[in-house]
DNA sequence: TCTTTATTTAACTATTAGGTTAATTAACTG
DNA sequence: CAGTTAATTAACCTAATAGTTAAATAAAGA
């Protein structure tokens, strides 16, 4: 994994347990071992999992009592979304832009 | 590296050797040789790297004579893009994507 | 056919990834 | 203070990465 930010970001992102771990997070901060508790898997594989996001910046830490409450950060996926910047009209139709914008505001209108 | 696509396709985003050769395929259909050229990294690296690329589906092969082009596959990178909409939220205020629009077509008028 | 060009495969090496169990650290609690 | 809870560190294992050089394959061209 070399050692720029984009790649250290999509390497944090190349694994399902990671990207579980910060889908978790955007409903709030967690501590480990409430992040820990869907997976079969031992706590210090959780452990390693958070550093990687962590050295990534993708989640920030903390200190409460015993507890080392996580929470996203989700800046370098800002990053990510802007690299694809280049890419997108390879995949992407220019109004489907417009169309989502479109279908966000009709959602929320809903609400 | 799990099995799963995205998982494959974030792992093949994660070295700045791969992305620049799918960068370099946004031009056209490119020759292992051509797309090895900026590189300083024998043809077997360069090899490699194509496997990973063509494994996570981001690029396509064919064979003229000697030659086995490549060119751009895009639609991971689209399921990407619908992965991070989960995260836009915590990262761009909802009118950006309405600006970045704006701004797009502003510029195609002009040309 | 012999040679050159384009590319891949084989074999090897060093490093990293992703997991384990056991031991350690740190802070709360009775 | 002793015990429990939360989390990390240490030590270890196996498989995968990312590179190398040297050899092999495939097609073109003289």
């Amino acid at each position: 994994m070399p050692a720029d930010q984009l790649s250290s970001t999509f390497h944090a992102l190349a694994d399902p347990t990671r990207r579980a771990i910060l889908s978790s997070l955007t409903t709030g901060e967690k501590t480990v071992s409430d992040l820990a508790e869907p997976f079969d898997m031992s706590m210090p594989a959780i452990t390693k999992h958070l550093k990687v996001l962590e050295k990534a910046k993708l989640i920030e830490r903390s200190k409460q009592a015993q507890y080392r409450p996580c929470r996203l950060h989700p800046e370098p996926l800002k990053d990510i979304d802007e690299w694809m910047e280049q890419y997108r009209k390879f995949f992407e139709a220019s109004f489907n832009r417009l169309d989502d914008y479109l279908k966000e505001i009709q959602t929320k209108k809903e609400e």
